[in-house]
RNA sequence: GGGCCAUUAGCUCAGUUGGUUAGAGCACAGUCCUGAUAAGACUGGGGUCCGUGGUUCGAGUCCACGAUGGCCCA
């Protein structure tokens, strides 16, 4: 007997129930470990980060994972799937900064480092512990017993030992380079990071700012090119930050492009012919033109001369300091990369501030004045000093204002980077930063990705291949304090840098200090650690910085096993990756630092196959995050319908790589379409077979001879070809899609045409068949739910399979995937039965048509077909229209269109018709109301609350007409309804009485329980 | 400004190498069926397949340009 199956299913509990018994079990490990020592399918884990719960959006990619892990191993692979969890970095810091309530570094810095550092351990454990119990629930299998963590050190020491392996292949350096700087949390952002944080209706100033060309200069320069030059001339020249004019050290013009002298009433303005247009300079007159080129060698006066502001003025490239100069001017010089689609074509040119403007300083010498400190206030003693740099725009503004220099100033609204994480505005910044020379790897980027096999397919060559064409140097350095500590000393006296690649590398040197015990090698411990100089002998003390954490996340290939320090064996065997999968937006993010640090160690790619998500989107099409508060529990949605219906939505919503839009409702209705549907099936089966006492026989030996079992038989091979090929191509949503097309023709189709052959009384072969296919069926399903629905998969397998038969699995997950049996496809029969329903469906049609319900047999049905072929087909079929449309005979035509068929009704496309013949004999007229007689006694049983199998005695009462009937069908009646007899007459007491009417005649059923049932 | 992706019914999505009258589910209305079904069947309303050109005997599908949205880069 199997256990009895609720019809009601509850699977949420049901899955509770199975959670339990895969870990009583071991189910996962087990599962792992039976294929220990065959082929190996290695899975990396990107490491979610532990600094916020989990939502909904992050069950997508643990799910794909999940699937193609479950399915590999179905198919006989060895799949060890190790955990590994992102504790480092700013969004861990910022977490606790926010519970802290803190805005800068100083508070840090104040409340202690170590203190800090460890609120930011407690906080990424913590978040740990939400994220293991909703992997647990949603049945993503993971050794969460054996996770790396990032912030463990043996995990910190790989990573120094990769650091010092680049370091030793000159492929790390410290840069003095502009880098997108955020003011708030203090450091360098990432490129990947500034790619986070872009706005496109970022609100700016727009401003013309007028450089005073000195008169001697005009007279000397300028005089050939006509006009009144007794008027002051100004090179005019426009920006979007006005905080940066204090640094603004020349002006560059395009060397090609026609520049005009526009005389107004007081003064004279140079600025790009093309643009004066745009410009609306209103009241000027061109007065004259010059090319480019003769304007470079120009000097003009410097809008804010730093000497009068106490700001420093070096000198590019060398930063030496520039002696005080009492009427300072600057260069005009020619450059490539002034535009003539805005602006004035003279651009303002501030090395301290922009990249381009660097390493313009950098080759032509230009003077560098640096008045914006890191906190992104304006040093100095300038009037707006001491102000953040947005905030003194206006002031600047007012400043030149005042002196006559400004000569329009409004609004823009453009895009601009802010900050990913606390949305300051990104400033572009001069400083030193440490740098990965990702650029040396550039070719061996590229070829590397050319081996990698990305779903879907355009990634490759597209988003990623595009980014690896576009590579710059990796600046990995953050000036902050909960991150991996970048392994670089620095000799007090001689400058000296050292990259140390172990904790045992330092305990070899001479005058070591401060390595505590126990070993924490984060800060402020890890900044203790001094040693002596090999080459000066004075003291070296760690850099400040500690490393961005995407590095650490593409460390873990090698950081996860601790390697080269042991493991190596593990390394090798895990190396590289047959599969990762994480969602778009990781191609800056993780599957860039994995692929970089694998081509800079190894030269190889570290992952073959790797499917690239969509993000899932709320109902609006919004992206989900924390700050918008669009995000949605998982665990409201889990409870709710259970984790199978949340996996199947999630899997056949949407293809893998598009935008997932996500709404419950569609979670209650995949439930219901499919789930529901299979469980339905399943508790049909169950009833049915325990009643009949069915016994499983081994697949296959007992060969049906019935047309329903062939087929169905033929489409579950079929539909295991093709669950196989998609998910040999990664592609789980097309297998999932297959699946529940087979569900429902299972359902709709066989179930419904097979009902009878379960419930007839005879224990005949036909039954037999039925039973042992449909079984079949449910345990193949089970194997083929289960990398999907391990829920309802383990649930059916257990009850068919393993409680059933002795030496059987005692999880379906233990067990192989299905191979299809391709001799068992019949394409032919497949193609007959759609026909078949086709056939069926336009004779539903003609009936509804004439009115006439299906439950009234009719005398015929004519069929036209295309072909001999289809008329073959359909005659071996022909019991099942009849039986689907309730007719006692059919007949062909080969006609096109129906002719003489009067009295027919007719339905029909442009291929079929299917005429059915309304006219109603008594016999056919009697037939058709012992099936209404038949409904109305079935429906009183169930009203009634009586078992399936229970008999009764039915008692009637009624005109002359129906009580004929109830004598002519008696057998019938009896048998469908389990009448023991069928009395004519007042009914005994206390039995459950109903009064119908059927074609004018009142009738009234009782019935009662027999005895002896 | 550049790249990638998307745009098909009110909503969510299919639509194969170009080939009859473009489909499904949900939702809505009506009818039917049902001792597995929380389901199912039939009918009906609902479509400028984002737009404009082009290739072709034939375009939702291929090409070009454009629009809108999303993501990414500057």
């Amino acid at each position: 007997m199997f256990s009895k199956v609720d019809s009601k299913a509850n699977f949420p509990q049901m899955e509770e129930d199975i959670l339990r018994f895969w870990d009583e079990h071991n189910i996962f490990t087990r599962s792992v470990e039976a294929r220990e020592g065959a082929e190996r399918y290695v899975f990396y884990e990107g490491p979610p980060t532990a600094n916020g719960s989990p939502g909904v959006h992050h069950v997508l990619s643990r799910l794909f994972k999940d699937v193609i892990c479950r399915y590999k191993t179905m198919r006989g692979y060895y799949v060890p799937r190790k955990a590994g969890w992102d504790t480092h970095g700013l969004p861990v810091e910022l977490e606790v900064e926010r519970a802290l309530g803190f805005t800068s570094k100083e508070q840090i810095e104040d409340y202690g480092v170590a203190a800090f550092n460890q609120l930011c351990r407690q906080s990424a454990l913590g978040y740990i512990g939400e994220w293991e119990r909703m992997t647990r629930r949603i049945g993503y299998w993971l050794d969460m017993e054996h996770p790396y963590i990032t912030m463990d050190n043996q995990y910190i020491e790989s990573c120094w030992w990769i650091l010092k392996e680049l370091w030793d292949k000159n492929l790390i350096y410290q840069g003095y380079k502009v880098t997108p700087h955020c003011p708030r949390c203090g450091t360098s952002l990432s490129s990947h990071e500034v790619a986070l944080g872009y706005k496109n209706d970022a609100e700016d100033p727009s401003v013309y700012v007028k450089f005073r060309v000195p008169q001697e200069m005009v007279s000397e320069h300028l005089g050939q090119f006509g006009g009144d030059m007794r008027k002051p001339v100004y090179l005019l020249a426009w920006t979007t930050t006005p905080w940066t004019l204090p640094g603004n050290t020349a002006l560059a013009i395009a060397p090609g492009a026609e520049y005009s002298f526009m005389k107004g009433e007081q003064e004279c303005l140079i600025m790009a012919r093309a643009l004066v247009d745009s410009v609306k300079l209103d009241g000027y007159t061109e007065a004259g033109t010059i090319q480019g080129r003769d304007l470079a060698g120009l000097r003009y006066e410097a809008l804010f001369n730093p000497h009068d502001f106490d700001v420093p003025r070096l000198s590019l490239p060398s930063l030496n300091l520039q002696e005080t100069e009492e009427n300072l001017t600057y260069p005009v010089i020619d450059a490539d990369f002034v535009s003539l689609e805005d602006g004035t074509g003279i651009v303002h040119v501030a090395p301290a501030f922009g990249e381009v403007d660097f390493d313009t300083g950098m080759t032509r010498g230009l003077d560098f004045v640096q008045q914006v400190n890191l906190k992104g206030e304006i040093s100095g003693t300038y009037s707006f000093a001491g102000k953040f740099v947005k905030d003194a725009d206006s002031l600047v503004l007012e400043d030149l204002e005042s002196r006559k220099l400004l000569y329009r100033s409004g609004k823009i609204v453009h895009t601009y980077p802010f900050c990913w994480r606390c949305d300051s505005p990104l400033l572009y910044y001069a400083k030193k930063s440490w740098y990965v020379r990702t650029t040396a790897v550039k070719d061996a980027l590229l070829s590397g990705n050319a081996e990698i096999n990305w779903y879907p397919s355009y990634i490759k060559h597209g988003r990623f291949g595009n980014w690896l064409e576009n590579n710059v140097d990796w600046a990995f350095s953050r000036e902050r304090y909960w991150g991996t500590p970048l392994n670089i000393w620095r000799c007090s006296a001689c400058g000296k840098y050292e990259c140390l690649g172990s904790v045992d590398q330092l305990r070899q040197r001479k005058g070591l200090q401060g390595l505590g015990n126990p070993l924490e090698l984060h800060r402020p411990y890890v900044d203790e650690i001094s040693f002596a100089c090999t080459e000066c002998g004075a003291v070296m003390k760690r850099v400040p910085e500690v490393i961005d954490c995407w590095f650490d996340s593409g460390a873990m290939p090698v950081a996860q096993w601790h390697y080269p320090f042991e493991n190596k064996d593990l390394f090798r065997e895990n190396f590289p990756a047959d599969f990762v999968c994480e969602a778009i937006d990781q191609t800056r993010g993780w599957f860039y630092s994995l692929h970089a640090i694998a081509i800079l160690l190894f030269g190889q790619p570290c992952f073959k196959n790797v499917i690239c998500l969509g993000h899932v989107v709320d109902a609006e099409g919004e992206k989900m995050s924390k700050s918008k508060g669009n995000m949605l529990d998982p665990w409201m949605i889990v409870d709710h319908y259970g984790a199978d219906a949340l996996r199947w939505y999630m899997l056949v919503s949407t293809s893998a790589e598009d935008n997932h839009r996500f709404s419950d409702k569609m979670v209650s209705e995949t439930m219901r379409k499919v789930l529901l549907t299979l469980w339905n099936v399943y508790s049909f089966f169950v009833l049915y077979a325990n009643i009949d006492h069915f016994v499983p026989q081994p697949p296959g030996s007992s060969d049906s001879g019935n047309m329903l079992d062939v087929w169905i038989i033929s489409q579950l091979n079929q539909l295991i070809f093709e669950v196989t090929k998609a998910m040999d191509s990664y592609n789980p949503t097309q297998a999932a899609r297959q699946i529940e097309k087979f569900v429902e023709v299972l359902s709709n189709w066989y179930v419904r045409r097979s009902r009878r052959r379960f419930w007839k009384s005879e224990n005949d072969a036909d039954k037999l068949t039925a039973y042992a296919t449909l079984y079949q069926c449910l345990v193949t399903l089970s194997q083929l739910l289960a990398p999907f629905a391990p829920f309802m998969a383990e649930e059916l397998y257990r009850n068919l399979v393993s409680s059933f038969e002795s030496g059987a699995s005692e999880s379906v997950h233990l067990v192989d995937f299905p191979v299809a049996d391709e001799s068992r496809i019949d394409n032919v029969l497949n193609g007959d039965v759609e026909l078949t329903m086709k056939i069926s469906s336009l004779g539903r049609a003609a009936r509804a048509r004439a009115g006439i319900k299906v439950r009234q047999p009719l005398a015929r049905a004519v069929i036209r077909v295309a072909s001999v072929k289809e008329r073959g087909s359909l005659t071996k079929l022909a019991g099942e229209i009849m039986g689907e449309i309730n007719v006692k005979g059919i007949e062909f035509s080969e006609e096109a269109e129906p002719q003489g068929l009067q009295g027919y009704s007719l339905s029909g496309d442009s291929q079929y018709w299917v005429a059915v013949d309304t006219a109603l004999s008594p016999a056919l007229i009697g037939e058709g109301i012992s099936r209404e007689v038949v409904r109305r006694i079935q429906n009183m049983r169930r009203t009634a609350n009586l078992d399936i199998t229970d008999h009764i005695i039915t008692y009637y009462q009624s005109g002359e007409q129906v009580e004929r009937v109830m004598v002519d069908f008696a057998d019938y009646i009896q048998q469908e309804t389990l009448s023991t007899e069928l009395v004519h007459g007042h009914p005994a007491e206390g039995v459950y009485a109903e009064k119908y009417r059927i074609l004018g005649d009142e009738l009234s059923l009782a019935i009662g329980k027999a005895q002896n049932s």
